[in-house]
RNA sequence: GAGGUAGUAGCUCAGUUGGUUAGAGCGCCAGUUUGUGGCACUGGAGGUCGUGGGUUCGAGACCCAUUUAUCUCCCCA
């Protein structure tokens, strides 16, 4: 028998590890119910077709599928066959897989909307918490089963969406306590009007996946990569001035002038944006800004308006995006519904994990469980702290009895390594006087209380 | 999908140009002592050296494959 294992990517989860993503969690469902966002769950798998062609030709690759059942079974060979054929020359054939783990949470959203249309009140507001896959090579911080915390918000073009989107990302950021959180923002229709600008409208994809990475590779790079898509050399140079500016006037100026209206759309977007989120925005936020960055490109292609990432930029920690997300104007078109515009922002809880541990930004008190622990002694000892033990319990306190009546030794190792801070010594003295010993107050040592006065301190 | 680095006890790691029964610290178990927590002392368990081949009289060490982790590219959360 060899020693056990879990699939590449994939991970168990300490106690210590669970609760604390589990402060991320409440942390953020707190705030989406407090700004209106009903929770849905789909299910981990889709039918291949719902996800296929949804997220690009690299998305594509990186999609989990599952093999049908049952392929084994001798009248369905030669279809079986023929399917495997089929996936070797490297397309998708339903006869050996029709079903797929779900790569993001955004398109089953869609799915759902489509599906769940007649029943929904829109414009409407939901977020969800659950795990994706992806076929991705395993690094640090990126991890073939992590979760996503999204909310998303259908049947409205109203830019105070964006505006509360990026409140949504400041106003966690901030009860989390990350620091130099960096909000990029961009427009895709920004974008587009760089195409247009220098007329290579029809180069969109290459000119935005290679101006997406100037922080990366540089000015330099960018042009490279440009030439290698058979970009002229005075196109080049617009682009590489058009992405050098920094500021909304100087490109709304550069838009102007040759008259590039999809572009000018996007700089009032963001304009518009920008000046509800100032209204909405909270004057306590000191750890996060909002940067305009015209290079912003985000590699999904179904986004058509704002979009947004956001990093963590404390030189301590090395990571790429920790959320992300921007608004999509026919996703559900996909499904069959039209002219339902949707915007929504996604949290990758384990980057933001990653980064929080590094940064050691996890309160102490999260670490806590069980907040008394009681000795065992033995024979009728035992029944007397059962009853104090529900009376504990029935008040809220978390409570433990250690099952055996081992020596005290073992027992107040054990509370020590749990990390219990309270010890509740009970022996003939205290059964027969109806009170407890307790171990676990600062410079207490230990004190002897009846029941009441035990409830009254660790409640 | 391409490349680099690594894998020895539960954990962190030693292991000299290949050479007897593979080690340490911590942890764990038993005991002693303090007759009620991290101390000290004594003893003990636990490793087919990631897995599978190969070279050799002999492999933890060298070679190949494979797997996992980690990093770079690609792409992303």
């Amino acid at each position: 028998m060899s020693k056990p294992s879990v699939p590449q990517g994939m991970r168990d989860l300490t106690p210590e590890v669970v609760r604390r993503r589990q402060y991320i969690f409440s942390t953020l469902r707190n705030i989406f119910e407090q700004c209106g966002f009903q929770p849905i769950e789909t299910p981990s798998m889709e039918n291949l077709g719902t996800l296929m062609g949804k997220y690009g030709d690299e998305g594509d690759r990186l999609i989990f599928k599952v093999l049908n059942n049952g392929l084994n079974e001798a009248a369905k060979h030669d279809k079986t066959r023929a399917a495997l054929e089929n996936v070797l020359s490297g397309r998708n054939d339903a006869n050996l897989t029709e079903r797929a783990l779900r790569y993001d949470l955004t398109i089953p959203f869609a799915r759902y909307v489509v599906m769940h249309q007649h029943e929904l009140q829109f414009p409407f507001r939901r977020y969800q918490m659950q795990p994706v896959w992806r076929a991705d090579r395993p690094q640090k911080g990126r991890y073939r089963e992590f979760w996503q915390c999204d909310c998303d918000i259908v049947g409205t073009n109203s830019l105070i969406n964006e505006a509360e989107l990026l409140y949504i990302y400041r106003e966690a950021f901030y009860r989390l306590q990350v620091p130099q959180v960096i909000v990029r923002i961009n427009s895709r229709k920004v974008l587009t009007g760089i195409a247009q600008f220098c007329g290579a409208e029809e180069k969109l994809v290459d000119i935005t996946t290679a101006i997406d990475k100037l922080d990366k590779i540089g000015s330099e790079g960018v042009s490279k990569e440009l030439q290698q898509r058979g970009l002229t050399e005075e196109q080049l140079n617009n682009i590489l001035r058009l992405i050098n500016i920094r500021d909304l006037a100087e490109m709304e100026a550069a838009f102007s002038e040759k008259e590039i209206h999809t572009g000018l759309d996007g700089i009032k977007e963001l304009k518009d944006t920008l000046a509800y989120h100032d209204t909405l925005g909270s004057s306590t936020w000191n750890n996060s800004e909002i940067k305009i960055d015209f290079t912003l490109a985000r590699g999904l292609s179904y986004y058509t308006g704002v979009i947004v990432e956001v990093n963590c930029a404390d030189e301590r920690v090395q990571m790429g995006s920790i959320g992300g997300g921007g608004r999509y104007d026919d996703l559900t078109g996909l499904f069959g519904l039209k002219n339902l515009s949707g915007v929504g922002v996604s949290f990758g809880i384990d980057r933001i994990y990653d980064v929080m541990e590094q940064l050691e930004l996890f309160p102490e008190s999260i670490a806590v469980g069980t907040k008394a622990m009681i000795v065992n002694t033995g024979g009728a000892n035992e029944h007397y702290a059962l009853g104090i033990l529900q009376q504990l319990r029935t008040k809220g306190i978390a409570a433990e009895i250690y099952p055996e009546p081992v020596k005290f030794d073992k027992q107040m190792k054990y509370i020590f390594n749990r990390n219990i801070p309270f010890s509740i010594i009970i022996e003939n003295e205290e059964r027969e006087t109806n009170t407890v010993r307790v171990k676990g107050f600062p410079e207490a040592g230990q004190l002897r209380m009846g029941i009441d006065e035990l409830i009254e301190k660790l409640a």
